[in-house]
DNA sequence: TTGTACGCGTTATCAT
DNA sequence: ATGATAACGCGTACAA
C-alpha cells in the first residue's frame, strides 16, 4: 500500500531462490521447512523489508479478525471503560477492535456501521445512539450493550437499570431520605426508561412517592442543568438526588452550585457511572457502577459462540453492578 | 465474510443476467450503463443482499483509504479531541481512521504500529507513549502529535509549550504571584520538558525563579497528588501552581484538599487542557486550552500530501492556544 | 454499451 | 520437503 516500497512474498520467495509455498510455511512457523532454506527466506524477508499483507490475507481466509466496536461517545467513562475492556477481551483472542465514535448521531451509526460491514467486520459491539433506527446486516452478529431498545431483537447485555435504581432509592430511604429526585437525560432511551420504573416502584414500594419525582433534562449536561435549576426555582431542594449518568451528575452539581444548595448538608447526591473526577469533587461523590469488565467478558464469550456458528439468538444479559459510597450521601437531617 | 450469506458482484450478475463489469459500472456510478440494466441490476442487488466488499476493493486498488491514529489515553479529554477532530478531518476526505489506544505501553505503541502496517493503512497520526522507542516502517507517512521527542525526525505539530507555559507566567505574575510552582508528570515527555524550560526561564525573566520551583510526579495522579503532598510537608503553599497537564491537575487539586489549602483564596490554580469537570468544580479552573482542531486540520492537510507523494520531510509546526479564565485564578494577597 | 480476462498478495491444495 | 497453481472478490483495460 506503499507504492514503490510493497514488498510481496512472490519477491521474498525470488529473492531466497524458493517457492511461494516455502515461504508462506515459513511465514506461518511452519515446522515443515528445512533449516537451510529456512535461513535463506528469512534472511531475504530481512533483506528486502517484507511485511504482511494483512488485506490480502482476510480476502484469500475470508475472514477478518477484526470486530466493530461502536460507542456514541468516548469522554462518557463508562463507555471507554467498556471499549477498553472490550479491546482487551478481543486481543487476547487475536482480533482487533475497530473502534467507532458514533457521537450521538443515528446517521453516523447507520453509516458507520455500513463502513464496518464492508471491511468485512466478522461481529459487531454496539452501544446504539439514542435514535437509531435498528437497520443492521443479519448475517453479521451483533451484541447490544448497555441501551437496550424495548423489546430488543438482539442478543444484549446491560445493567439491571431497574436493580440499581431500587437499590439506590433503598439505600438513600436507609439513610433517612424522603424527598428524592432522579435526575436523567431522556426515558426515549431504554437504559433511563428503566432507571426511571425502577426509581418510581421502589418509591412507592418505601411508602415515599407522594415526594418524589423525576426530572428529565435531554442529552446535553447544560440542559440537564437549566431543567434542574428550573425545577429549584419553583419548589424547594429534595434532600438527595440521584443522578442518572455522567452529564446528569455534571448538570445536577452545576445547578445546585448556582441556587446555592449545600452538597451534602442539604442535597445528597448519588451519581450513575464513577469517573475520575468524582474523587476530587467537593464533596467527592457516591456512585452506582457499572461492571464493565463482566460485560465485556460476557460479551466477547457471546460474539465468540455467534462467530462459530452457534446461535445466540435471545440472549438476555442483565448484570448488578456496585454502590460506592463517599461524601455526597449523608444522613437526612432527621428535623425535616 | 459472512461464510454462506456472503453475496458476490459476479452473483449479483447472474441473477440480473448481465455482466460482471456490468454490475461494476453500476455499482461505481457510471452513467454508462443502459437505464434497463441499471434497473435490473439494482434488483438484483436488493434481492440479493449484496454488500461491498471493501477488503477485496483495497487489494484491487491498492489503498485502504485509511489512516491509523494511534493515542497514548483517550480518557485524556486533549487527547479525545484530537482523535475526534482527526477522524473528522479524514473523513471528509473519503477516508476512516484506525483508532487505537495504546495506553501508555510503549510494547502495545509497537505492537499496535505493526498490526495497522499489516491492515495497509496509508498513513499514521502518533502520540506516542512516553517510552516509545521509535520503530516506525519508513514507507508509510507518519505525523506525530502532541508528543514531540528532542530532535523528531518525523514530522510534527504541537503546542508551542514554552510559549504557552510563559504566557501562563506571565498572567500570574500579572495577578502579582511571585511563588509560583510548575506540577507535571516526566521531563522524559518532550513536551513536558519544554513547559518546564518555558516555566524556568519565564521565572528568570520576571526575576521570580529564586522563589518558584519545579516538581516532577510522574505519569499517575495519584504519585503526583504525593508528590506534591510531600513538597507541601517541609515548605508553605505556592501563591500559584500551573497544572501542567489533567492529571497534574487532579493531583495538585487533591494534594491542595488533603493539607486543607484554599483554592484559590491561597494558592491559584492555572491548569493545561480544559475538561468537562473543570467548570463543575468548586472553584472553576483556570486552563490554557491547545487548539486540537487546528492541529488535525494541519495535521490532515499534510498527511494528504505525503499520501499525495510531496515530501513533508522536516515539517515542525508550533501553534498558541488560549488562556480561559475562571475563578481558580485571582490576584495574589499584597501582604505576603 | 456490454462482456471477458487478468491481476492485486495471500493461503491452501495439489503434485512432485 | 518443496514447488506450482488455483482461488478469494473486485476493478479495469480491452475486445466485441
Amino acid at each position: 500500500m506503499v507504492g514503490s516500497a510493497g514488498v510481496t512474498m512472490k519477491e521474498v520467495a525470488r529473492e531466497a531462490r524458493v517457492s511461494l509455498g516455502t515461504v508462506s510455511n515459513v511465514l506461518a512457523g511452519r515446522e515443515i521447512v528445512s533449516p537451510k532454506l529456512k535461513a535463506r527466506v528469512e534472511a531475504a524477508i530481512a533483506r528486502t523489508g517484507y511485511r504482511h499483507n494483512g488485506i490480502a490475507a482476510s480476502l484469500r481466509q475470508q475472514r477478518s479478525r477484526t470486530i466493530g466496536v461502536c460507542i456514541p461517545d468516548l469522554s462518557n467513562p463508562f463507555f471507554h471503560g467498556l471499549a477498553q475492556a472490550l479491546s482487551w477481551e478481543l486481543e487476547e483472542d487475536g482480533y482487533d477492535a475497530l473502534l467507532i465514535e458514533t457521537n450521538e448521531s443515528g446517521m453516523r451509526n447507520d453509516s458507520k456501521l455500513q463502513t464496518l460491514y464492508s471491511k468485512q467486520v466478522e461481529g459487531v459491539f454496539l452501544v446504539p445512539t439514542v435514535d437509531w433506527k435498528g437497520n443492521y446486516d443479519s448475517a453479521v452478529p451483533h451484541v447490544i450493550l448497555d441501551r437496550i431498545r424495548e423489546e430488543e431483537p438482539l442478543p444484549s447485555i446491560a445493567l439491571d437499570n431497574e436493580g440499581m435504581t431500587r437499590l439506590g432509592v433503598e439505600r438513600l430511604c436507609a439513610l433517612g431520605h424522603r424527598r428524592i429526585w432522579l435526575v436523567m437525560n431522556s426515558s426515549r432511551l431504554w437504559n433511563s426508561a428503566l432507571r426511571r420504573s425502577g426509581f418510581s416502584s421502589a418509591c412507592r414500594d418505601q411508602g415515599i412517592d407522594g415526594e418524589c419525582r423525576v426530572i428529565e433534562g435531554g442529552m446535553d449536561g447544560h440542559e440537564i442543568a437549566d431543567a434542574v435549576f428550573a425545577a429549584l426555582e419553583i419548589e424547594a431542594p429534595p434532600s438527595a438526588v440521584i443522578a442518572g449518568h455522567g452529564s446528569a451528575t455534571l448538570g445536577t452539581l452545576r445547578a445546585l452550585h448556582t441556587k446555592s444548595i449545600a452538597v451534602p448538608q442539604t442535597t445528597s447526591i448519588l451519581a450513575f457511572d464513577d469517573i475520575a473526577w468524582m474523587e476530587v469533587l467537593r464533596p467527592s461523590i457516591s456512585v452506582i457502577v457499572q461492571p464493565f469488565a463482566e460485560m465485556a467478558r460476557l460479551g466477547w464469550s457471546a460474539m465468540k459462540d455467534a462467530i462459530a456458528g452457534r446461535s445466540i439468538d435471545g440472549l438476555t444479559v442483565r448484570l448488578m453492578g456496585s454502590l460506592v459510597e463517599r461524601e455526597s450521601t449523608i444522613p437526612a437531617i432527621p428535623s425535616r
